[in-house]
DNA sequence: CTTCTGACTGGGA
DNA sequence: GTCCCAGCCAGAA
């Protein structure tokens, strides 16, 4: 690709896109399989940040969530409520400290599931 | 071109 | 457990 057809933002969220029902993933993990490094953590979470509410119906956005097993938000409170409400209707539960468990919630990736 | 900001991460105090 | 700081990447001004 010359100069790559799909953007990095547009790579970010066909990734986000795999990531199957009942399951979590970071935005270090979603930069680690896009681009091979966690890195872009933070240009993922910019991406997703501007997701317009036509695109939110399609990206499961609500199911990425920071290697701390919690919900970020940015300026706009309104999505982190939206979020939690949707994991939890997926099955994905919180602990006491609002947080969730990667170990048994977390994406293991596209083709690194095959346990 | 330079500079700043951000839904991040990891390490140290 | 908390708080603070430095680093990396991509986009906007």
């Amino acid at each position: 690709m010359t100069k790559q057809s799909s953007s990095f933002f547009q790579r970010a969220i066909e990734m986000v896109k795999r990531i199957p029902d009942g399951q979590v993933s970071t935005y270090g993990q979603i930069s680690r399989l896009m681009s091979g490094s966690v890195r872009g953590a933070r240009a993922v979470g910019y991406a997703l940040a501007g997701l317009s509410e036509e695109e939110a119906q399609v990206i499961p956005w609500w199911r990425v969530i920071n290697a701390q097993g919690r919900i970020s938000n940015s300026r706009q409170e309104h999505r982190a409520i939206i979020q939690r409400k949707l994991l939890e209707e997926e099955g994905i539960k919180f602990d006491e400290d609002e947080s969730i468990d990667l170990s048994s919630f977390g994406w293991q990736g596209p083709d690194e599931v095959m346990a």
